[in-house]
RNA sequence: GUCUCGUUAGCUCAGCUGGUAGAGCACGUCACUUUUAAUGAUGUGGCCGAAGGUUCGAAUCCUUCACGGGACACCA
C-alpha cells in the first residue's frame, strides 16, 4: 500500500483529527487577497514606520509551509507561494482559545498549505513579515517534504517526481516559466513577420521529412497503422504549394531511438517556411529572431553557458570549407582532396573510413576539428550536396548547397536550406532512399509519392528553417541536461509503476 | 550500443582489509513569545535496489539483472 509509511500514517491521523475537531484539512473557501510578491512591495514603507510596524493594514496571504520554528507560546512559519516566501509569525494569544495548542503546534506541520490573515511588521532581525491573527489549514500535506537544506537532489527522483522538484528547488520553476516565454515569444515574432501558424497531422501515414525511426500506432477505425510525425516539414511545404506563401509550426516531433543529454523520444521544434526567400534571407530573419527573444527576455548579450561565455552580439557567417582552415586549423591544401582529408584523418588518430566521398568526409573534418570552436553564433553556409540530401543546389557550384546550419556554444541550434522544389528531382532523391531501404538503411526516408505530386503542382521558391526549442530553451538557461528543459522528461518505468498500472488497468 | 560511477531511514549522507545498521534533518514527547537550516533534552524509525553465489558469518567480496548519473559512438 502506498500510504502504509509510519510518517504518512501520523499525518493521516492528524487530518482525521482536525475534520474530529471541524477543521476540514482540505478546506475550499480560501479568502487569499494578495501575492507574497505584492505583499513584500507594498508593505515596503514599514521599515519607516514607528514601532516598524501598521496594524491598520491587513492581508490575507497563503502558501506552503517551508519551514516551521516553534518557540514555545509563538512561532515562525515561511510560507511559500508561486511568487515567493513570506515569513509569518504566529503567536498562541492572537488567535482564538486554544487554538494555537491544540491545533496549530500538534497538527499542522512542513508541507501543509494555510492560509493567514494578519498585519504588516518588521522583526527585530529586520525581516519584513507577517503578524497573523487568523490562521486556516488549506491543504493537509500528508507526505513530508524531502529535507528542508539539501532538499531534493536525486535527478532521478527530480525528473520522476517533478512536482517535489518544483515545491523543493523553486529556480526549477524559473527555467520553464523562461521555456514558456521563448515559445510564447517566438509565436509572437512569426506572427509580426506575418506568418501563419498552422497545425499539421501528429499522426503520419507514411513519416516522412527526416531521417529517423518512428514510433507506430494504430487506428482502429481505418485498420491502419500510422506513424507519430518526425517532422512537419512535408506538410508544411504542402501548404506553400497551396499558396500560403508564410507558414510556422511550434510542436512536437517523436523520434524512436536513443536518450542521452540532449535527446528526448518527444521533443519541441519550430519549423517555418517563406515563400519567395532563400537562405541568405533566413540568416537575417534568424539574427533578428535572437535579437527579438534577448530583448524581450532581458537576457545580457554575453550570456554564460557551461565554462563558456557566448556573445550575442557577434553573429558569424563562414562556408563551411573555409571554416576548416580558417577555425579548424585544416591546412588549406588538403580541404579538398580525398586522399589528403584521409590522412590527414589517421594522423590525427581519428577514423578514415575510404567508403566516404568528398563531402562526407569534409563533413568529417568540421566535426572534428571545427564544431566545437563555435561559441558565438556562426552560421555555416554552403554544405556540401552529399551531406544535404533535403537542400537545393547552388545554382553557382553544383557542388554545394544553398544551406547553413547555425551553430552556438559547440552545438547546432538550427538547421536551414533553400527547399528543393523541382518535383522530377524530388522524386529521383525519394527513389535513391527506397534503394538504401532496400539495402537495409532503416532511417531511409519514405517514398511519400502525395508530396512528390504535390511538388509537380509547383512550388514557389521557398526556404525553409527548423530550430529545436528544447535545446535553444538549454542555451538560454545554461542547462546541461534535455531533462533540465522538460517538466516531464521520458523515464524507463520502474518494476513497480508496472505492477501499479496493472492493477489500475485491471 | 560501449565504458564508468551510483542505488543504505521520508530526505541528505557515513559505514575501512567481511563480525549485531550510523549521523544530521524530518517525525513523537518535553522546555522555550522576535526566530532565520531556531535552540536544548529525549525517543521512534531500515527487505542496505533485486536475485543468485562465496563464507561459520555479506550493506561490504563475486555474478547476473533493474533503474539512474556521467563520458564516448549515432541522430535534432
Amino acid at each position: 500500500m502506498i500510504f502504509d509509511n509510519k510518517l504518512i500514517q501520523q499525518r493521516i491521523e492528524k487530518a482525521k483529527l482536525l475534520k474530529e475537531y471541524g477543521f476540514n484539512p482540505y478546506a475550499n473557501n480560501s479568502q487569499r487577497n494578495t501575492t507574497v510578491e505584492k505583499y513584500i512591495n507594498v508593505n515596503g514603507d514599514i521599515f519607516e514606520k514607528e514601532n516598524k510596524r501598521d496594524a491598520n493594514r491587513h492581508y490575507i496571504v497563503s502558501g506552503r509551509i517551508k519551514f516551521l520554528r516553534i518557540m514555545g507560546k509563538a512561532s515562525f512559519a515561511k510560507i511559500e507561494d508561486e511568487s515567493g516566501m513570506l515569513q509569518v509569525y504566529i503567536a498562541r494569544d492572537n488567535l482564538p482559545e486554544g487554538f494555537y495548542n491544540n491545533i496549530f503546534k500538534k497538527n499542522i506541520e512542513v508541507g501543509d498549505i494555510i492560509e493567514v490573515g494578519g498585519y504588516p511588521f518588521v522583526t527585530g532581525k529586520g525581516e519584513l513579515s507577517l503578524h497573523v491573527d487568523d490562521l486556516k489549514l488549506l491543504t493537509k500535506a500528508i507526505a513530508p517534504l524531502p529535507e528542508k537544506f539539501h532538499g531534493i537532489t536525486d535527478k532521478e527522483v527530480r525528473y520522476r517526481k517533478r512536482y517535489l522538484d518544483l515545491i523543493m528547488n523553486s529556480e526549477v520553476r524559473r527555467t520553464f516559466a523562461i521555456r514558456s516565454r521563448v515559445i510564447s515569444l517566438t509565436r509572437r515574432f512569426f506572427e509580426e513577420k506575418g506568418f501563419l501558424e498552422v497545425e499539421t497531422p501528429m499522426m503520419h501515414p507514411i513519416a516522412g521529412g527526416a531521417n529517423a525511426k518512428p514510433f507506430v500506432t494504430h487506428h482502429n477505425a481505418l485498420g491502419v497503422d500510422r506513424y507519430l510525425r518526425i517532422a512537419p516539414e512535408l506538410y508544411l511545404k504542402r501548404l506553400i504549394v497551396g499558396g500560403f506563401e508564410a507558414v510556422f509550426e511550434i510542436n512536437r516531433n517523436f523520434r524512436n531511438e536513443g536518450m542521452d543529454a540532449t535527446h528526448n523520444p518527444e521533443f519541441t521544434s519550430i519549423e517555418f517556411y517563406w515563400a519567395y526567400k532563400t537562405y541568405k534571407d533566413l540568416i537575417e530573419i534568424t539574427k533578428e529572431y535572437f535579437h527579438y527573444l534577448f530583448n524581450h527576455l532581458d537576457l545580457p548579450t554575453l550570456l554564460p553557458y557551461g565554462d563558456m561565455e557566448v556573445n550575442f552580439g557577434n553573429f558569424r557567417e563562414i562556408p563551411l570549407i573555409k571554416s576548416l582552415s580558417e577555425i579548424g586549423g585544416v591546412p588549406e591544401d588538403i580541404v579538398c582532396d580525398k586522399g589528403k582529408i584521409l590522412e590527414y584523418l589517421r594522423s590525427n588518430n581519428l577514423e578514415a573510413n575510404e567508403a566516404m566521398n568528398l563531402g562526407q568526409l569534409q563533413g568529417e573534418l568540421f566535426d572534428a576539428f571545427v564544431e566545437a570552436k563555435l561559441i558565438d553564433p556562426t552560421f555555416i553556409t554552403e554544405y556540401p550536396v552529399e551531406i544535404s540530401p533535403l537542400a537545393r543546389r547552388s545554382d553557382d557550384n553544383p557542388a554545394i548547397t544553398e544551406r547553413f546550419e547555425l551553430f552556438i556554444a559547440g552545438r547546432e541550434i538550427a538547421n536551414a536550406f533553400s527547399e528543393l522544389n523541382d518535383p522530377v528531382d524530388q522524386l529521383e532523391r525519394f527513389e535513391a532512399q527506397m534503394d538504401a531501404k532496400a539495402c537495409g538503411d532503416d532511417e531511409a526516408h519514405e517514398m511519400d509519392s502525395d508530396f512528390v505530386e504535390a511538388l509537380s503542382y509547383g512550388m514557389a521558391p521557398t526556404a525553409g528553417q527548423g530550430i529545436g526549442i528544447d535545446r535553444l530553451v538549454m542555451l538560454l538557461t545554461n542547462e546541461h541536461s534535455i531533462r533540465d528543459v522538460l517538466l516531464f522528461p521520458a523515464m524507463k518505468p520502474l518494476p513497480q509503476q508496472c505492477d501499479n498500472s496493472n492493477e489500475e488497468n485491471a
